[in-house]
DNA sequence: GCCAATCCTGAACGGCAGTTCAGCGTACCT
DNA sequence: AGGTACGCTGAACTGCCGTTCAGGATTGGC
């Protein structure tokens, strides 16, 4: 179970990233939420570096699977875009389980500035995120449901009001909070998507 | 003159996290850059996270005075909103000058994650930004350049809205450059403000 | 011309954190 | 039972980097 042990040592990197920052998270601290000794870290992962980006990729693909399997369930594309705002918005997290991906990001986006290898992931993740909005409209749109939009364009302004959104209600801006959130990416859906 | 000189060192602060990374940047980086000993850096401020919080407000502060003055010049709401809109839009900055202040928003964000300081700082600038907003939306409405909207709820809207795609524009996503962000958040702009 | 304040430096210190390595236990294979 | 591969550790190493400090230079006031 090699790969057991791999994954928690990406959560609770993970983990540290969220509570201690990321500047300041170091090999010991993964090891001890492990309860391992550091050394074990360095035998799974060639660097500090690595095990930085590879956990901020891990979290990241998790966020995105567990919202690409909740929209499988709903019937409607009305139902499945409101449910990937909701699940957008940022929640808190009971200590012991993993951090909100959207704590995450600014350190996901800081990597990535002079990362590549980083770079790369992210935006293949984002181009996911963004082509799940697409599908999502063009469904809607064929059923009826929405009016007819360039959906490309409309995933690109959601996915990006949803990040700004978000990065306010998770610095707990007093104007923004995640009720907030929702509701103004709601509107701004329903006055794009409905009698455009 | 010992406020130049501070100021130098806010600025090469920031030079220096904007090319080596947050994490990655030490007093000495900050010193060769100015052309000091690194203990004149802590002779200015306190500690080094003093200083990075101290260059990161100073940079926004800087962003937004300069958008502030340029939104002066202009004469109707429609063209302070494209100036908001184009200076919101990541640019190339050539070595030697200050870097573009969106390079440093997701160290900034990252940072104020735990720091309460910098975290208000950074709210009273973003609250600030915003009734920018608002208050080129009222004066259109007013004048009857634009539809009569919420002015609060748009403004954290297209604020947030520029802070995902600039995110996108700044980390090279193909999809998303620096004109394809103005002309998406244009078009957003137009289709509420306009014949809502 | 002297004193004091300010600006600035070189050098040393202190400690920490990433990384390495030799080796221990254990499970599995033959 | 013997050997081998794997998972794991303790301890040491090493180089760096933030911080301190005692003092040199320069300026400006009197």
């Amino acid at each position: 179970m090699t790969d057991t042990r791999r994954r928690d040592i990406l959560g609770a990197t993970a983990t540290a990233i969220a509570e201690r920052g990321l500047c300041e998270t170091r090999i010991a601290d993964v090891a001890e939420r492990v309860g391992v000794s550091p050394a074990l870290v360095l035998y799974y992962f060639p660097t500090k570096a690595a095990l930085l980006t590879d956990a901020l990729i891990y979290l990241d693909r998790l966020f995105y699977e567990s919202v690409a399997e909740k929209l499988e369930k709903a019937a409607t594309a009305e139902d499945r875009l409101v449910i990937l705002i909701e699940e957008s918005c940022p929640k808190q997290t009971t200590p012991g389980e993993l951090p909100d991906s959207w704590v995450l990001w600014p350190a996901t986006w800081e990597m990535a500035r002079l990362d590549p290898t980083l770079a790369a992931a992210r935006a293949r993740l984002d181009e996911a995120w963004r082509s799940q909005i697409v599908s999502i409209v063009e469904d809607g749109v064929s059923s009826g449901e929405f009016v007819d939009v360039d959906a490309k364009d409309f995933s690109i302004q959601l996915a990006a009001m949803l990040d700004g959104l978000a990065i306010e209600a998770m610095l707990g801006d007093p104007t923004v909070d995640a009720e907030r959130m929702s509701q103004l990416a709601r509107s701004f859906a329903r006055a794009v998507l409905k009698r455009g």
